[in-house]
DNA sequence: TTACTGTATAATGGTATGATTATACACTTG
DNA sequence: CAAGTGTATAATCATACCATTATACAGTAA
């Protein structure tokens, strides 16, 4: 019996907060940032040889994807590297893919 | 090791029609609707009453997840109703739940 | 210091999204 | 048939998003 049959609603807030959360994965360029990440730590140079658009462009999705909790990042010279930044989102990514792209189970 | 390190990288059209089924479930108002809904099978005027916006609202965003196979429709004598489409699908739910919401566990 | 590399931010303009309103459609009942 | 209920669609306008371009910032190397 799920929370809401038991009259346990969640608050709009938290609706909200997971909207935007979702909605920060929900592009064709963040989504495959995130599916290149893994569990790995990459620097944005690296993502940007592996996504394939410009520099600036993925500086702002990485931004977005940050700014939302979905990566951390850390940052050492000059260079600043991404990496997902914990493990239940890590697990919803892969089961992201299982739903929608089977043929890649994770 | 993820299918990204072995080499196998996801086609284009299936990052795009993954981030488009993600996008459809991005929203507040849809997202309460697929917690709303849970397991369960809903008419369209119950959905309205439990979520709580304007009927019209309510159709468009439920056809923005029927189009994307999020949700299914079956209608029954003038009443439509609406429920998660498959189990996966319930149980990325579930998990966004898990990963947004932790005060509320499925 | 200057020059260079790596990353982030600002500004712009085209496009997509979303809530509202009004209307249309499907079905049922009288 | 008409009237009523339940649902879907169309039109509108304001806003948000996105890629591009240019520029700024941080760190390194000479």
């Amino acid at each position: 019996m799920s929370s809401e049959q038991m009259g346990l609603p969640i608050k709009d807030e938290d609706i909200e907060r997971a909207a935007m959360s979702i909605k920060a994965m929900a592009h064709p360029l963040r989504l495959r940032i995130l599916c290149t990440l893994g569990d790995r730590e990459v620097s944005v140079q690296e993502i940007v040889e592996l996504v394939g658009t410009s520099q600036s462009n993925i500086s702002q999705h990485l931004a977005i994807l940050r700014d939302k909790g979905i990566l951390a990042s850390r940052k050492d010279a000059n260079r600043v590297y991404y990496r997902v930044s914990d493990a239940r989102t890590l697990r919803l990514i892969s089961m992201m893919k299982d739903v929608f792209c089977p043929a890649f189970g994770s």
